[in-house]
DNA sequence: CTCAAAACATACCGGTTGGTCGGTTTATAG
DNA sequence: CTATAAACCGACCAACCGGTATGTTTTGAG
């Protein structure tokens, strides 16, 4: 499996993207730098070529494979409506039906991630940190709109509801995942849902 | 350092503690048991005499030094009184008050080892399971018995609460962890003991 | 006292890891 | 064409890992 194809740009991807899945499935620690060689097809060489460490590399699996891409979804998820409440609704109903076999069993990689490193290494928790603060405010700018549009109930703290939002899906994928049973990481969704709606202004 | 007790008690107990401290620290794969056994002041020799190998001795901290105390305090906390979503909301501010700086730093010992092991080695997914499944009965009994007493508004499916529970509490430390901040996991705990609060029946 | 088994000590081993280094190939500017 | 730097190659390395083998000390039953 030579690839060698001089195509810096194409190598780089494929380095990340071979990386994403070991790191994934094995964490970043676990995961071996010769393993992702083999699969990629890429070169030592070539990979320090291209980072400087390991851990340079896995930085950058987080921030342009696991990070940008999560957030750009979520946020045209969450694009501008006139119901914000329900967008945020359909949001968790779209991860509850799109829960595969695979993500249960290896749950959120910025969660694993987090746990695996915040406590050891600065500078991953520094970027998970920032991806999972920009996560946050796409929440609490939908639920801001929803206040705003009067939908909420007064003396809703926007700002804990998102985080608690946050908490709770990267806990119910956690523990989907200890489990082992998606049935877990639906029943879970449903209340947080069911939770949400309840922000809403009582019908009267 | 030379301890040589020939107590197998007192060995067995310095080790699980020491191993305890390292994989909390650490992670179960990055813990070094060399670096246990400098720590603890026990010789390789006496480690393999207790413990057939590095996953045995893990399973036995998550059981004995993880699982079993903390199981044991939380029913004692949830002994049976006549308003068990008090007692349920008691806890919540316990833990809230009692998040240490080390806590938040390194996270929840068993959610750290299930995030890391769920996906790769069954044994350890199945102690930890069965923790976290003995967690969830301890709760939804309470909820039960609060239902019965009729003090939950109709229509709760305590099964579901139960597992909320334990996911979202397991989300807020890790995105405690995540942050470094005590302050986010003490708001995510009100939103969940307001959560909580909200299934008693309306007073009218 | 005897002696077998439990409890422990330590030198050692093969395998894996992240990382290095001298050399080669390829693209491209001049 | 030539020259230069980017891109890549792959053998090699020291450090560390979990685990083993062999031998020694202590305990306690008979």
């Amino acid at each position: 499996m030579s690839r060698t194809t001089h195509n810096p740009e194409l190598t780089r991807r494929a380095l990340l993207d071979s990386a994403a899945g070991h790191i994934h499935r094995l964490g970043f620690q676990a995961a071996s730098l010769d393993a992702i060689l083999t699969e990629s097809g890429v070169s030592k060489g070539a990979l320090y070529h291209h980072f400087a460490t390991k851990q340079e590399l896995g930085l950058a699996v987080v921030d342009e494979v696991y990070g940008q891409p999560f957030l750009a979804e979520l946020a045209a998820q969450l694009r501008r409506s006139a119901d914000p409440l329900t967008d945020l609704a359909l949001v968790l109903r779209s991860k509850r039906e799109g829960a595969t076999l695979c993500s249960v069993q290896h749950g959120c990689p910025l969660n694993n991630l987090a746990q695996e490193l915040a406590g050891q290494d600065e500078a991953f928790r520094q970027r998970i940190n920032a991806i999972m603060q920009a996560w946050r405010n796409l929440l609490q700018d939908a639920l801001d709109r929803a206040a705003q549009a009067g939908l909420l109930r007064s003396g809703v703290d926007t700002a804990r509801e998102a985080l608690f939002l946050v908490a709770s899906l990267e806990g119910a994928t956690g523990l989907a995942k200890t489990t082992r049973d998606p049935a877990v990481y639906t029943h879970c969704l449903e209340v947080l849902e069911e939770h949400l709606l309840g922000l809403r202004v009582r019908a009267s």
